[in-house]
RNA sequence: GGGAGCAUAGCUCAGCUGGGAGAGCACCUGCCUUACAAGCAGGGGGUCACAGGUUCGAGCCCUGUUGUUCCCACCA
């Protein structure tokens, strides 16, 4: 920063000089440091296909607040960064490219697609790096990892293999969520709900003996071809008697048989269930209790296979009209009723899923949820807020196996070899050469690993895992997880019961959970509605710092937050107001060296700024520690704006101007107290207070490294707050009075004030003709002046004596009005102190500040009706 | 069907363990006071959703009601 500086701030003209000289500082880098105290962090990989939105804004924001508060500190602190391959978002995307080229996975085969893939990799997958760069984050960008790299893949192989040792991994023929669009099975924590409209087609099944029909109803006609049963309740009388019977599958003509089964509510519909095992997770489990055939009826993208010439080839929608068409020529459609229900899409693409039934790889849950279950209630990882914990434990104690093997390409390959001549399987961490059954060759399993298998290793596998490394030793398990609250179940929940299998312990300590940044009219930002803000936009507009100031001022725990230009414009003007308070500390001491720390001669206004700050350290520390880090923001914002800029600054410019040693020491003090604010708004503003703070005497390299403001007590004023409060309420009161009554404040007029507190007013001289418009001011106990403007404060009457000015009526009645109010302030106090049960139940302080309360309320009306009388 | 969050000034939201309600933006009035008009000074505006309860005292704790958002769940 020169010494000339602008009126305005440019963040353009500082973010990427300051965020290059902490790189070149290596201040980001964590050194190991065994005797301190560690606080690590690691990042929640964004995807490589992924471009920086508000959502990672927010999440790195509150990583990189926490991070360079602990740095400072004096912490050890990691803050480990990284990308996640995404295997089904990274597939998708490239295989979209190639279609524009006319190519297929299949022409290019596996390898020739994980080359192309990995090129891609390279191309793209560091774009979301260098944005997250944008934001100031310090990472610790020489330990960057990808879920892909071979460290990690190592990690996920050890992890597959041991599970699978210890019979935790297993591969069998289930019902999974099929995604007929990406082409794989996915999770159950992959299938998003959605409300649809549809219909309830009401059909007739008729029996095989002729002896009438059942009627039953479905949303999904066209799933028909797959029944292989009709089900009731067994304890429904009406059907009694048709349990066992045979009826006739309608358009197919196949004779399936009544069963009885719990599952069915007797008073929903009309309580007959068609049974679809193949397509349906319910009939499927129908299915098992029943020894029901399964007659998948779909191909992989939802067609109808060819065993059903009249509709094969027909995708399911179309088929469903078609069946519907020929139910209705066959006389088994009996209505058709509109209704909406819950459909299940694929959360990346939304497409419907489609229930299938297939041979797959599961993690069995139960045996690793009970101990992360007891990982959180036992307080060794908190949830904040709180009450996520509830969420966590619901979803951890309903869970079922996890389908973790998809049909990609992109991803960690199963290590699973299947034997071409007998069959064996063989799970192993190395690629065997054959069979170590029979010496046969080996075929690995064509599938891969869910994206958030590698995920869950995230904590370890990326300090070096299963090694034992210094990092390990180090800096796990980390401090806190910062994450939004709509992935604890795909994430958070895994690691830990990752982590407490493989570890044996939590794998970070706290989990701070933020929620979803919206637009201004609070809708989610998505794609299709195009009301995404790109925060890079929002950078080049209005900075980093504004950008990261208005989403940690948002921020409460756990809710959501509106995002809009005017908060950020706010943010801005804040930083803007920041700027010229240097600005103008810097004007005054020019060329001079100003000595750092505080000058032994402190006045009253010193006194009463350093002990406000004192407090600030305090309370904004206390705030983060409880991840309050909206509150602290605010406070930081409030201490700057009103008591530097509009109090402190305006104070000392008095003694500047005066020169010599008061001058002196107004800068030294206005120098401490600017250094060490920045200090504190460092974490949430990092570019402009490094920016300013080089430009001010400092010691030390860098502001990010100096130490954190910690309270001292030798800097608590309280008296000379208590001081400072008395005459900021006079000069505010004057203030009032003369905007009430239009003086302009060029218009200087003498100042009385008689008041108990005659030295405190006696240090107020200058900050009266300064501040309030003073032309001189006198302090006694006591004045007798006419024609004067009278003002009570609780401390002080003061007379302006400007007779020309005043409407004596108006006077006695605005006095009269404040009276009134003052009476009022005094009957609810002492309302208070004659209740015997709130003097003898409340506690002592709070009695105690009511009396003082009722004693100010007094003078004050002793005052005021002083002044009516003298009015007449 | 179960669970959770939210309901405070015109708008967006703070309000920690209960002690007579705050900010930003918007609005009104007056100021280019040599850091800042992205500014300064002053002002208006809220029976804290509703009804009960606990308490000396409730925006805050308890119960219920209404509205709203979200999560989970196998009613075809």
């Amino acid at each position: 920063m020169a010494k000339e500086l602008a009126k305005q701030y440019d963040p353009k003209n500082v973010e990427d000089r300051i965020y290059d000289f902490w790189l070149k500082g290596k201040y980001f880098h964590a050194k190991v440091e065994n005797d301190k105290k560690t606080y690590s962090i690691v990042i929640p990989p964004p995807n490589i296909t992924g471009q920086l939105h508000m959502g990672h804004a927010l999440d790195n924001t509150l990583q990189d607040i926490l991070i360079r508060w602990r740095r400072m500190q004096g912490y050890d602190t990691l803050w480990l960064p990284g990308t996640d391959h995404a295997s089904i978002a990274t597939e998708a995307k490239i295989v979209e490219a190639m279609k524009k080229e006319g190519i297929s996975k299949e022409d290019l085969g596996r390898e020739g697609f994980l080359k192309r893939a990995w090129e891609w990799k390279e191309t793209y997958g560091g774009r979301i790096i260098q944005q997250l760069k944008k934001m100031g984050s310090s990472c610790d960008w020489d330990r960057e990892r990808f879920t892909l790299d071979e460290g990690c893949s190592r990690a996920v192989r050890e992890v597959f293999c041991k599970l699978y040792e210890k019979d935790l991994i297993y591969r069998g023929e289930r019902i999974i969520n099929w995604c007929p669009h990406c082409l794989t099975s996915i999770s159950d924590a992959e299938v998003e709900y959605e409300d649809q409209p549809g219909h309830f087609w009401h059909l007739r099944y008729p029996f095989k003996d002729g002896s009438g029909y059942l009627e039953l109803a479905t949303t999904r006609p066209e799933t028909l071809l797959g029944d292989t049963a009709v089900a009731v309740n067994p304890e429904d009388e009406r059907y009694k008697d048709v349990i066992g019977k045979t009826v006739i599958l309608p358009i197919v003509h196949r004779e399936i048989p009544v069963v009885a089964d719990d599952y069915v509510e007797m008073d929903f519909g009309t309580g007959v269930v068609k049974i679809t095992p193949a397509h349906d997770p319910n009939d499927f489990e129908v299915g098992l209790r029943h020894n029901l055939p399964v007659i998948n009826v779909m191909t992989d993208d939802a067609h109808i296979v060819e065993d059903y010439p009249a509709y094969a080839g027909m995708d399911r929608y179309e088929a469903r009209k078609a069946i519907v068409k020929d139910l209705e020529a066959e006389g088994a459609l009996v209505k058709i009723e509109d209704y909406s229900h819950n459909v299940g899409t694929c959360y990346r693409c939304h497409t419907t899923v489609e229930p299938r039934v297939s041979k797959q790889w599961f993690v069995k849950m139960e045996p690793l949820a009970k101990p992360a279950i007891e990982c959180v209630r036992s307080g060794k990882t908190k949830f904040i807020p709180e009450r996520f914990d509830k969420i966590y434990f619901h979803w951890m104690e309903n869970i079922k196996d996890w389908c973790i093997s998809r049909q990609l390409w992109w991803g960690h390959r199963i290590p699973a070899y299947y034997c071409d001549d007998c069959g064996e399987i063989t799970v192993a961490r190395e690629t065997p050469e054959c069979c170590p059954k029979c010496g046969g060759k080996l075929t690995q399993d064509p599938d891969t690993l869910d994206t958030w298998f590698s995920s869950a290793l995230w904590p370890f596998s990326t300090m070096g895992w299963p090694d034992k490394t210094p990092e390990l030793a180090h800096y796990f398990p980390t401090s806190t997880l910062v994450t939004g609250y709509d992935i604890i179940f795909f994430w958070v929940a895994r690691m830990i019961f990752s982590s407490v299998e493989h570890m044996g312990c939590q794998p970070f300590d706290t989990v701070f959970i933020h929620g979803i940044v919206r637009d201004a009219q609070g809708r989610k930002m998505s794609k299709s509605l195009g009301n995404g803000i790109d925060p890079l936009v929002i950078i080049d507009e209005y900075g980093a710092d504004a950008l990261r100031f208005t989403l940690a001022t948002g921020n409460s725990p756990g809710n959501d937050m509106r995002f809009s230009d005017e908060k950020v414009g706010a943010s801005r003007n804040f930083a803007n107001k920041l700027w010229n308070a240097a600005r103008f500390v810097l004007m005054n001491i020019g060329d001079e060296e100003v000595k750092t720390g505080l000058p032994e001669e402190l006045a009253l206004e010193d006194k009463w700024v350093i002990s406000l700050f004192n407090t600030l350290a305090k309370e904004v520390t206390d705030n983060l520690e409880k991840f309050e880090l909206g509150i602290a923001v605010q406070k930081l914002y409030d201490f700057i704006w009103d008591i530097f800029c509009d109090w402190y600054i305006e104070l000392a410019k008095i003694r500047l101007q005066q020169g010599g040693e008061r001058a002196e020491n107004a800068k030294r003090v206005l120098v401490w107290v600017l250094g060490n604010t920045l200090k504190l708004l460092h974490p949430f503003m990092p570019f402009i207070t490094e920016e300013i703070w080089q430009t001010l005497p400092h010691e030390g390299e860098s502001i990010m490294i100096s130490a954190w403001p910690e309270y001292d007590e030798k800097l608590a004023f309280t008296a000379e707050e208590t001081e400072m409060n008395r005459i900021m309420t006079a000069i505010c009161a004057i203030r009032n009075r003369r905007a009430e009554m239009n003086v302009a404040p060029s218009k200087k007029a003498k100042v009385y004030i008689a008041t108990s507190y005659i030295s405190t007013f006696e240090k107020a001289g200058e900050f009266m003709s300064r501040l309030a418009s003073a032309s001189e001011t006198e302090v006694g106990s006591a004045f007798d002046i006419d024609g004067a403007v009278s003002i009570v404060t609780e401390d002080a009457k003061i007379y302006i004596p400007m007779g020309d000015l005043v409407d004596f009526e108006a006077e006695k009645a605005r006095l009269r009005k404040e009276l009134e109010k003052v009476q009022k302030d005094l009957e609810f106090v002492n309302n208070k102190l004659n209740n015997e049960n709130f003097v003898s139940k409340a506690p002592a302080n709070v009695v105690e500040a009511q009396k003082e309360a009722a004693a100010r309320y007094s003078e004050k009306i002793a005052m005021l009706e002083e002044s009516i009388a003298k009015l007449g």
